[in-house]
DNA sequence: GGAATAGTGTCTGTAAGACATTATTAG
DNA sequence: CTAATAATGTCTTACAGACACTATTCC
């Protein structure tokens, strides 16, 4: 079939069926030291009743991906994008059939952004709400197993487990944790980060000393926080964002096993 | 806007006009120490005589994404996917334009393949060929300079630009540099892999030391050439791909600045 | 023989991880 | 005072890069 065929093709329904294309939004913080994915309860069918991530159509040709992502995350959270929250092209989905009602293209967004409200529920939701990770119970492969609390629609659980897996390698090599933290922060809150992130414990002396050696990473403010922990020690000096793009040298996970065969 | 309505807008092409979706691939390769991509010549309008990645329509709803692009890429070359290429997914663009005759969303693919025979070109395209990726003078952003002996169509310069920059991070932690080499290859031809793409000289002796000491990123298989090298040498050991995904220790580039601020 | 190349040995600076230590704060 | 924590210091090991060196092959 010629390129032109295939392109009149495209105006004929009966034989390349309407294709709607999406985005959906991948949108992480953190509270209480866990991490927590923006979620909307689904009002009406298919799959009524059940979670998913906050998205919608694109109208290509009028707007780009990017800004349709922003968007979305806009209508759910108020966050602006060209602001402190990073947004990411994550990855699109296609397979048949994740789209019960006709073929949908959905392009995937990631973002990280500091503790914010509670979203409001949209008119086609009956509920959002940043939903601990943890309570969906997902598996290394991006499923779910039978008994979790709230379940995923189409086939968010995959898209979120891209994302939580693109979220710990975006650690690593860039400065954006900072972006789950407000504008001024001190060292222990950004290894709380990374200890959510990573889920596993870091040592506080070295993380601390391997952050301030990465130029770029933070830079002090010169004030400290008002008052000390909650449960002692000195008052912890406070840092804000620094102007690196990447980290060099990376912070590694650890818990990476050599040679991921 | 409700789910419903937005649903039911999509079969409106008064009001979403229709989209396609189609999948465009980067295949790269190596032919005497310079990175080639595959290009078609386009043999009708928009963007007659210009040059594009090799490409086509998806049947969204009928076959998967990764699916599509490997038909693309066999359809091009003859390489089956599940074999000694690597395909994976680059990202997707869908800005506003970059098809003037309809809205068009491209899922970009990058591929990596041994040397192999000059394509067939297509029954839509005039000419189809490996194309020497520093003869298109692409710029960093992934521009074209105005006196580019071949030009590219729609925002494909960008694609291929992004498609290079991936390649030159997977290096850097996969042992996809391999992808590039027959099944056997000596550690100076992957060298050789690596300094092509990076653009820049390695040290021989302290890569050899490297590669060997990264578990699973090659295994031996007791040969050797059968002759030295062109100018002199003795005779190299012979090497296959080894078991591991990912690189550890990572094989850094060299040249990349501290802090990209 | 001369030049080029495969592969190894050695040394040095840097960085990561384990652990210890000091100072400061809450309760 | 006691416990917890921020921040720094020390030591060991691993690795990257620079350089030297040997052995082998082509011309």
């Amino acid at each position: 079939m010629t390129d032109e065929e295939e392109f009149l093709a495209g105006y004929d329904p009966s034989r390349y069926p309407a294709v709607a294309v999406t985005v959906d939004v991948v949108a992480l913080t953190i509270r209480d030291g866990v991490p927590h994915v923006l979620l909307v309860e689904r009002g009406r069918p298919p799959f009524q009743g059940l979670w998913a991530l906050p998205g919608g159509f694109v109208k290509v040709g009028a707007e780009d991906l990017d800004t349709a992502a922003a968007r979305e995350l806009a209508e759910e959270t108020g966050l602006e994008t060209p602001g402190r929250v990073h947004l990411e092209q994550l990855a699109t989905y296609g397979d048949p059939g994740r789209d019960p009602r006709m073929p949908v293209v959905s392009v995937a967004y990631l973002a990280f952004g500091p503790t914010m409200a509670d979203p409001q529920a949209g008119s086609d939701a009956s509920d959002a709400a940043w939903v601990p990770v943890p309570s969906l119970g997902l598996t290394a492969s991006g499923a779910q197993p039978p008994g979790a609390t709230r379940r995923l629609a189409f086939d968010h659980a995959r898209i979120l487990s891209d994302g939580l897996e693109r979220a710990r390698g975006k650690l690593e090599y860039t400065p954006l944790a900072t972006a789950f933290l407000p504008e001024v922060f001190t060292i222990p809150e950004l290894r709380a980060v990374y200890e959510c992130v990573w889920g596993e414990a870091l040592h506080a002396g070295n993380f601390h000393r391997k952050v301030l050696s990465v130029p770029g990473f933070v830079e002090g403010t010169g004030q400290t926080t008002a008052s000390g922990g909650r449960r002692g020690g000195p008052r912890a000096r406070l840092y804000r964002s620094g102007d690196a793009r990447l980290l060099h040298p990376a912070l590694l996970r650890p818990g990476t096993e050599d040679g991921v065969r």
